[in-house]
DNA sequence: CGTCTCTGTGAACTGCTTGTGAAACCATTG
DNA sequence: CAATGGTTTCACAAGCAGTTCACAGAGACG
């Protein structure tokens, strides 16, 4: 069987009985560069980030390995209890949580569970939203039939508003969760990315991206019923 | 917003004041009959099944939904810790699962992580008065069904308005708390903003906003019912 | 090493939002 | 009824936010 990819570096002693005596074999990486340097072959099956000491690195290997192309590996993320709140912005970056200190059987149940779900193929695939498709695993994007040519940060940001119709997002929300959490641009690269979707969206889409002024951008209309 | 469907009937205390906190309407049923009986028009959100006193009578329940035709509704089990061992052979009965007694917050959490990865999104932020309605989330703005284009100012004064109905406000504490304490503005500023929101409402609805002469404006009515 | 595309940024341009003064209007009071 | 003080309405100008354009550096690819 693949290996778990576990973090942080080195494993903590709990967690690392808990996966010997369960029977999954994995490795320990601090960093997305030692997590590449490590990956099996095949790939990772999954992955166990804890995000009670180092949270911020713990994301930011969230973040990294959600940019990667797929094979995608399920995420399970260990929090400590005061760090729920903080999981309500970043539900993207994880698949299931656990709250540390953890009871290994409730850890094996959730990986049984999470490992089942997603050998399903639960995971949506593909993201749609009235006469676009997004193909998650292709990176392809079509409208109304006709086949995108989006470039990589034109795919990412449509991908990001995409998956959150109706919601207003400010040009900070959304540089900070596309470009990344470090990254420190000005304010007109987020309009200027707007305008080039939308004029590759064509000028019948061109409206699926609305401008809230003095707030921020808009995709799709709101959802007042759900 | 729909309704969760919560098992057993009745509703555990713990269970029922988690969710009343948190916002989430819901309905207890003791069996899948009750639960079709009880169903809202547009179907239940989702459903929590405590597992922990009837397992027999929860997972029972947990196959009824899964036998349904769609919409598909998200479960989320509450089992004790014993009864991990139990979850193994049932993995398709539910979504996710929480050791009972449960954190609030963790609940919180999962219920929000749930919505959001079957795709019904988290529960948009509502301020409702009357017939009109805000979005905080979408910025939008909707009174008697008929959606509103309003803009950012405007937006601003009519939510804090709505989010503090049946009050009286002078017009320097509405420059201050809406405008910003440093605002140096003058009086018609004000007058001229409700002027042009009242326009917007409409005349059926210019009411929701009154003013009391000599003292500033007010939202609703007033709880004397004057 | 050269070429090409992608990406980010500054700057000009445009249209809407917003604040303001003045005038009309209305309620209250003497 | 007239006087007064407060409110509504109107028109307009300044400023601001968003759009658009052109360009340069970075990075990918052959």
């Amino acid at each position: 069987m693949e290996q778990l990819l576990i973090f942080p570096d080195p494993a903590p002693a709990a967690l690392a009985q808990t996966l010997d005596l369960a029977g999954y074999p994995w490795k320990a990486a601090g960093s997305p560069e030692a997590a590449d340097r490590l990956e099996p072959e095949d790939g990772w099956s999954g992955a166990i980030i804890g995000a009670d000491e180092d949270p911020e690195g713990a994301f930011g290997l969230c973040r990294a390995l959600r940019k990667r192309d797929l094979p995608f590996e399920p995420v399970l993320l260990l929090v400590t209890a005061a760090q729920l709140a903080d999981l309500e912005l970043r539900d993207d970056l994880f698949d299931d949580f656990c709250l540390a200190p953890f009871r290994p059987r409730e850890l094996e149940a959730r990986l049984a569970h999470l490992f089942w779900r997603t050998g399903r193929g639960t995971r949506p695939e593909l993201v749609e939203y009235g006469p676009l498709v997004l193909n998650l695993e292709t990176y392809q994007a079509a409208v109304g039939g006709r086949p995108l040519d989006l470039t990589y940060m034109e795919y990412e940001l449509l991908k990001f508003l995409a998956t959150h119709p109706g919601k207003v997002f400010t040009r900070e929300t959304l540089l900070s969760r596309v470009w990344g959490y470090e990254y420190y641009g000005g304010a007109r690269t987020v309009d200027v990315h707007i305008r080039r979707l939308r004029a590759k969206l064509g000028e019948e889409h061109a409206s699926l991206i609305s401008t809230v002024r003095s707030v921020g951008y808009r995709f799709g209309q709101s959802r007042w019923g759900v």
